[in-house]
DNA sequence: TAATAAAAAAAGACCGGTTGGTATATTTCT
DNA sequence: AGAAATATACCAACCGGTCTTTTTTTATTA
């Protein structure tokens, strides 16, 4: 636990960057708006991060801390592994979108959108999150396979896929709408469709489907 | 059809804008690129447009149609509202998010990022189209909810929302990636998901959901 | 059809303000 | 006293937008 002047700063700096850059985005967030909110000037800032994309990751890392430590939270005890993604879905929407944990909505999707088409380097960084995070469910879905709790013929990363994909699309309506339907009712549909791929669905009898 | 020389440069202003603007931002793209694109200079520009802003809601209509004649495309003359859905789904996906129509993917989810935490007439104005969208599929199920089709207990709304989260969800993962599974599973996801809401979908017994 | 005048379109110089970043001086902590 | 942290002045490049001048198009008339 650093707490010298130095890295107190460091720390202040990364926090209010990290909310000017979920709200604003990186680039209209000016160097000018992160220096007004931390009460400093280009010296003081340009002595701990050599460039306002060395910030950005920085903001980065401690944005995604923040969100595994919400998301995560009570997983690792939950035996079931579908009940376990549900469970992360559920703190997802909630605990974290939900929760304006960041002003402007979700700091991953907000970033993915602007830098797709500009920053190939920042882009691949926030993608390859997304891939560990639809891979981590995949692994859960095999695991549930596994157990004989899923019904046959199941594709479980494309599973995995369409989950990061809903709960992306959720932030997105939700920031611009702040309507707290919308993440609570990704959860809940999420939570059905889970359900469906289950071998039995309460007490429902065998379905067939064909695709 | 106007032709005349006054009207051709100003629908190539919006041409060229439309792409930029999807691929870097409406920020982000400054007027300069866009005299660059058009081969114009400040004057020939300002004559047609009194602001960028300006420039802005004529590419968002002309975005519009452009996304209207896609997914629409065939839709009407298809009895049953599932299938409706279906086919809709199937041409923004397809048709419109896979074929690259906009050099960035979606326009319209990339602006509402964007401009979600900046400019409140802007992001209203996005937010209403996916409104008008997404109640349109809402009818639809109404439709097919008194024609029999769907099982009891339903709520048409939140399941039209679902829907225009996930291919938004879709737009953004598949324009970072660009990974044509992407698109394709959503689509066939979402198909799947619809299904199930059917009052028997193939050879299927009666399912019994708790929620 | 050709000349012409009015109108539309485009060019280009210019504006104050802001961008990310640097170099050096000064202050504050250890 | 020495080092770390911060302030300040400054840079060229760029931002969206305005204004005036020049060029090109279009409609009219002969």
């Amino acid at each position: 636990m650093k707490s010298s002047k130095g890295h107190m700063t460091r720390k202040n700096i990364v926090e209010e960057a990290l909310q000017l850059f979920s709200v604003k985005g990186y680039y209209n967030t000016s160097v000018n708006d992160i220096l007004h909110a931390t009460h400093l000037t280009k010296g003081g800032l340009y002595g701990h991060f050599k460039s306002k994309e060395e910030i950005w990751k920085a903001v980065y890392e401690k944005a995604v801390s923040i969100w595994r430590a919400r998301v995560f939270r009570g997983i690792r005890e939950i035996e079931d592994p579908i009940e376990r993604i549900e469970q992360l879905i559920e703190n997802d929407m909630r605990d974290y979108l939900g929760a304006d944990v960041f002003k402007g909505g979700c700091f991953f999707l907000n970033m993915l959108v602007e830098l797709s088409g500009q920053s190939a380097s920042m882009s691949r960084q926030i993608l390859k999150g997304y891939v560990q995070f639809s891979r981590l469910m995949r692994d859960w879905l095999q695991e549930a396979g596994e157990k004989g709790l899923l019904k046959p013929g199941l594709n479980y990363k494309d599973i995995a896929s369409f989950i990061v994909i809903s709960l992306n699309g959720a932030s997105a309506i939700y920031t611009a709408s702040r309507d707290a339907n919308i993440w609570q009712q990704t959860s809940i549909q999420l939570k059905n469709y889970l359900n469906g791929l289950r071998i039995q669905a309460g007490v429902t009898v065998a379905v067939n489907e064909y695709n």
